[in-house]
DNA sequence: ATGATTATGAGAGTAGACTCCGATTTGCTA
DNA sequence: TAGCAAATCGGAGTCTACTCTCATAATCAT
């Protein structure tokens, strides 16, 4: 949010650092696992102390976990009003995509394969998952002038994250399943379901 | 399956003891939480040694777990070949409600409560979720003459999921939500999809 | 350059799930 | 009732995420 570009060199080196240790951490994870990966081999092979390791994700599983929802988010509010509720969240999703780096994508279709997959992981999203259905519930009523716990947008957000994660689970698992197309087709499907 | 009725005093002794380590398991993390929750406090709550809890449950988490899908499974698959997949899953639902003790629905709600609300159990039922997503596409496939990993069955089992879950979370976070005529109310929204 | 601030290192320490094992009790069988 | 097998007990021991502390080294501000 706040993300102060003043760059001392401390924020670069602890940035550096920061990096180091995480990507280090993912690659001894998809090699051996998660579970049979101890913070004592990530800080050793990241070559810093434990306790530094610790100092910049206090569990093993901030190792991984990640946020990239909030773009989401903006893109599904400022979506606009006379879309219906399975459209909005296709556009939210085309421009969410559209406007993120390839680079990153590959390292972030990684953590998603992982998140997904790793029992640890999956548990620790669970809060992240119900915060994303929460503020989806929000603002597919907000659109449709319904109150976020009234039961249609409960099942039409629960159908269309249903069909997403689906889509998610494949995607991650076979690379040659492109998620954005795929998950906008598996969408249209969806399309006669409608709120108001 | 091979359920021997064959009552020993052995093992009635033995189903007794399991009972009660289980239920004052469940009691204490319903009470004081699941992780706040030590191993030794339930052994000691059900009056037998630390290592004798283990021998019945080797797994903390195994003593909230449990199997009432294959009802389900075995509903599905026998539901009349003309129904769509929408209303075999009604027809399927509708079946394992009624044929449930209410007896025990009541501790059911109960484990589902904590299996949906608590991370550790979020993540070890994780196998089981995929199991089952598993399982559905492949009755759902066979229904309509399709292959199991074709998309379209896949985005059907995802959006009946993510309705059923959206209404599982909501009934088992308020009691006076019936979740059996909620999730039929719920799925009938979805009866547009088709397959074949 | 110097003193203040901050990051790192190294290591000891804690907690709690889970394992192992020898001794004892308990139910089963003849 | 004697002997056998299974279950339990009690406790020592392991493993690893995570915490704390303090000394040292790096960066920053002046």
């Amino acid at each position: 949010m706040t993300e102060r570009p003043a760059p001392g060199l401390r924020e670069r080196k602890k940035a550096r650092t920061r990096k180091l240790i995480q990507s280090e951490a993912l690659r001894l994870f998809r090699e051996q696992g998660f579970a049979a990966t101890t913070m004592e081999q990530v800080a050793a092979a990241a070559e810093v102390a434990t306790s530094t390791v610790f100092r910049y994700f206090p569990t093993k599983e901030d190792l991984v976990l990640m946020d990239h929802l909030p773009a989401f988010v903006d893109a599904l509010t400022s979506a606009p009003a006379e879309l219906g509720p399975v459209q909005a969240v296709r556009l939210a999703l085309r421009a969410t995509v559209a406007g993120q780096d390839p680079a990153e994508r590959a390292e972030g279709l990684e953590r998603e394969r992982m998140m997904l997959t790793v029992p640890e992981l999956w548990a620790s999203s669970l809060d992240n998952v119900t915060g994303v259905v929460a503020t989806m519930r929000g603002i597919l009523a907000a659109r449709a002038g319904r109150e976020p716990d009234d039961p249609d947008v409960r099942n039409i957000t629960g159908a269309v994250l249903g069909v997403l994660l689906a889509v998610w689970f494949d995607a991650v698992r076979r690379p040659e399943v492109d998620l954005a197309t795929e998950a906008d087709r598996a969408l249209s499907q969806l399309e006669g379901l409608r709120l108001e």
